[in-house]
DNA sequence: AATCTTTTGAAAAAAATTTAGAAAGTTCCC
DNA sequence: GGGAACTTTCTAAATTTTTTTCAAAAGATT
């Protein structure tokens, strides 16, 4: 990529991420001097990909003129999927979804006509939109699994595809395809749209069916060698004997984990214990999942204490986490965000049992504003991350398009 | 610093740790143009700095001229501290010790009078040495302790000093001086001379009194929010109510140190085990740990069982790493190392037994090379890293000092 | 001997930074 | 309330730095 072009995708992609930005902003964030952020800013609204946005307040001299992404200029297909559940939604350059947020019920494992069934649900969303694909920038796949961002491929699920699996679904669909490990990517998401802007380190938990864990190091998303590091979920924590999908025992999530909790739930229930809840099911995870947080967020005894047990388990994780990385934030993210600060006690009161005290002090935690759209934030995030030199390239996307008898015409005088 | 003295000091770096190199080398390893390479040479050589080399075998081509830093040019004064010992040696630009190693019984703990005693030890040490002052790049320090290594404080040791301990041993020895945590500066050691080496992400596992660690991440040491990253000692690992000196329990150094295993080899003596140890002592922990180490080299059935026992221990703490880091290697290194390769399979044991198969598949465990010397090299590259600018610019180191009369002169004939 | 590789140096081109000054505000002090 | 002094932004020109290109030199390979 020559370098006028990676200029003009790290403004971008700045500006997507800020919003709105002066001259001098871009040139202290790309470290670049002014004149050169001058130049590109001038090129990119030459190419009718940014606006200029009227001036800001004075901070105490000249007021800078601030400028934005244009509005309509692009979208991002972000889709977002977890074991059971795939949703897909259009993302805009101000971060907003302007679609309906699209559900299909997609079950990974031992499904061999998974991925066909996932082509179809992207390329029927993206019919839907109505927006041409021309000015979609590309598409953001979040799900589970051991993958290999770099290469596209995930070891865990669609492995019969041939080939990398991003490019396998980008010439099914004909548009730049980027995946990645779904927590790692909420990590992303926190890191540039969320709670992670501005820490140099930062673990994000995602409470989900399992535990995962998207890491922030050094101001970047961090995969290790292979792109498999974050693997918390799996770290031989306790001696339990419980058997986890792994082969293992002693895995957190046999201790800690939204899929536990209605199990104990379940059991308990049976055992009558008094508490709201009832009508469990484990086919149901969704449901349930969302029963036992809601029922916690009442007030609900018995829910609270469930929640509170997986909460001090993770955060026996988390103190293992501080120890090594030595992180300023912890962020909890997922689908057990939905229950909000309940975690944080519990969770804090772990680090307090089990961290040397100078650690524990220097790092803060924190809930996700992100909420429940963490996943798909994240999706679009991988795409503004990996943006295509191509689609920054072509220009005169906010210009009219020539008929093909004026290309006749301009063919023929070459000759 | 000015542009071209950051780029000699690159280039002074990397000859340090590569011994010779062409200017190609130089050109990718600094990811600089051939012609910027070329004149960063040229102007090194007239310098004095380096030294032009012969010309190397050729690959298919050309042969090229190789450099190397200058012999007796500079050297660096490397100090490597434990709770008990202190070592001083001095290292020249082939990485080579020069000098007697020296040593030092010094007791960090409760010992006002231990910063004193250090400042003069370093100070006699360098006067030992003869080599004048203007010719030492800095004094590297390697020690226990939450370091912060930008500000040059250990908050463990050394607490009262006013200002930076850095600073202050400074200005007592009028030399730069470098500290930062011994593990830390093992993994530098082993990520610049040692066996990770072209290692993206690699965990350095110092076998000491306690289970110091070194991150490698992203091909660089990696300290954390404060500097307190790799606080893998007092992981919360077991439920064994055995109280550390951190004050929690359960921490991976109550069941795994070469401290634990003089403990358990005592206790087991005391009861009549069949051993080959014997007159073992915790006030001479030095010489206790060697004696079990060496037991177990010779193949002392009750000393390597003891070693394995550490070593699985060690394993299980390994698996966290591996889990949550996806290193591509693992290197034992610290005083343990002297018992070799016993340490490995009883460490890949744990590993075969606490990691998800693909995540151990993509992770080696290796011995480090450095042995007993790594705090030494490691202090050493400290300095390296930390090469101060001014003593770059300080030219003229290789010729020949102006007589006081020829100064005269100078000074009479410049009015 | 002809063809390929790699290194090397010089010249040309491109890119980036520094400098300087003007424009547009704010703040503080009398 | 009105300057004076200080800040911040912005533009253009001058300068520096860096990369690219080209060609020659030196050796390997077939």
């Amino acid at each position: 990529m020559d370098k006028l072009t990676a200029h003009k995708k790290e403004v971008i992609k700045e500006l997507f991420f800020s919003g709105e930005l002066s001259a001098a902003d871009i040139s202290t964030i790309t470290k670049k001097s002014l004149p050169i952020a001058g130049k590109i800013l001038a090129e990119l609204i030459n190419d009718k990909w940014i606006i200029e946005n009227g001036y800001a307040v004075s901070t105490g001299g000249r007021r800078p003129q601030m400028f934005s992404l244009a509005p309509d200029n692009f979208y991002i297909a972000a889709i977002s999927m977890d074991q059971h559940v795939t949703q897909a939604a259009l993302i805009d350059v101000n971060k907003n979804i302007v679609s309906e947020v699209e559900t299909l019920e997609l079950n990974l494992k031992e499904n061999d006509a998974a991925l066909n069934m996932l082509i179809d649900f992207i390329n029927t969303f993206i019919q839907k939109t109505h927006i041409p694909t021309n000015k979609i920038a590309g598409i953001g796949i979040a799900m589970p699994g051991f993958i290999d961002a770099n290469k596209g491929i995930n070891y865990s699920f669609f492995r019969n595809t041939k080939g990398s699996l991003s490019t396998h679904i980008a010439e099914k669909t004909g548009l730049p395809v980027f995946i990645d490990n779904d927590s790692s990517v909420m990590g992303l998401a926190e890191l540039r749209m969320g709670a992670a802007r501005n820490c140099k380190n930062a673990m994000v938990i995602n409470v989900g069916w399992g535990i995962g864990l998207g890491m922030i190091i050094n101001n970047k998303l961090f995969r290790g060698d292979n792109g498999f590091a974050g693997e918390f979920s799996h770290i031989p924590l306790f001696t339990n004997n419980k058997i986890c999908d792994c082969g293992k025992t002693g895995c957190l999530e046999t201790e800690a984990s939204l899929y536990v909790m209605a199990e104990r739930a379940m059991k308990a229930i049976e055992e009558g214990k008094t508490t709201m809840l009832k009508n469990l099911s484990l086919d149901q995870m969704q449901e349930t999942a969302n029963k036992i947080l809601s029922a916690a967020v009442k007030g609900d005894k018995f829910a609270v204490e469930l929640l509170s047990e997986s909460a001090f388990n993770i955060g026996r994780g988390v103190s293992i986490l501080i120890h090594i990385v030595n992180p300023g934030k912890i962020i909890i993210t997922g689908r057990g965000t939905v229950a909000g600060k309940l975690w944080l006690a519990p969770l804090q009161q772990a680090l307090n049992t089990y961290c040397i005290p100078r650690l524990a002090e220097n790092t803060t935690v924190e809930i996700s504003l992100l909420g429940v759209e963490a996943g798909l934030m994240g999706a679009a995030a991988l795409v503004m991350e990996n943006l295509n030199k191509d689609f920054i390239q072509k220009t005169g996307k906010g210009k009219p398009e020539l008929h093909s008898v004026q290309k006749e015409m301009k063919n023929t005088a070459a000759v």
